[in-house]
DNA sequence: CCGATACTGAAGTAATTACTTCACTATTGT
DNA sequence: ACAATAGTGAAGTAATTACTTCAGTATCGG
């Protein structure tokens, strides 16, 4: 379920909105609650509650309400799984250069 | 430049799309032609295309043009960078944790 | 030169997104 | 009890997005 597609799509969604990326920073510092998460950003707080939505449903935050205060926290497993899905890639391709590269010295060998 | 925050916002907006990330995972095993992309894809080719577009303008792809085809290639640097955003969020938070967990380690020899 | 290939670009459209405001419901501190 | 705090939820709206179709323009192969 981690590497669930679906999932993989709500993260990345959620990571596009530079609103959301400084909310994910600041909780990087720590947990926060909605308001806290609000403070620095020019919007109202219900459009932060908004973003808050998109970030909880991707799985990349996760929040727990006591009394009147939601408190929000960073679930870094979501985040690996994004790094991951980039690192992967990025991986793939570079390691097709290296066998690109041998290839090449090979065949100058050769000559 | 590479850390730019405006470049970093198109990249991961780029990412967001599913068909855009179809498109950079094909490119990830090599360069392939626009054609070649649209392949697998269920739409038109002029769709392709202007994901193609979002793509090159987010530098995680560059293109290049000889005679009538067009060939698309991955840029790992700017995959890096992605890659690399998600990643010092997430050391952040872990680093974090592990202060907590030494502190309370701590205060409980005390006691 | 001519038909097929490989895109390119403009216009239009339906759905989604990122907000807003306003009215509302708990909780908490005095 | 009451005011202030903390957040929730529902509309509404303007902008953006992800397509579509259609009408091009080069380039290539024979």
């Amino acid at each position: 379920m981690l590497h669930d597609p679906a999932q993989l799509d709500l993260m990345f969604q959620a990571l596009a909105d530079p609103a959301r990326r400084q909310m994910v920073d600041r909780l990087s510092r720590g947990p926060a609650s909605v308001s806290q998460l609000a403070e620095p950003l020019a919007m109202s707080l219900s459009a932060v509650v908004q973003h808050l939505n998109v970030l909880e449903a991707s799985g990349l935050v996760r929040t727990e309400k006591l009394g009147r205060v939601r408190t929000c926290r960073i679930e870094p497993q979501a985040l690996r799984s994004a790094e991951h899905w980039i690192n992967e890639r990025r991986l793939a391709w570079e390691r097709r250069l290296d066998r690109l590269g041998d290839f090449l010295a090979e065949t100058k060998d050769e000559t």
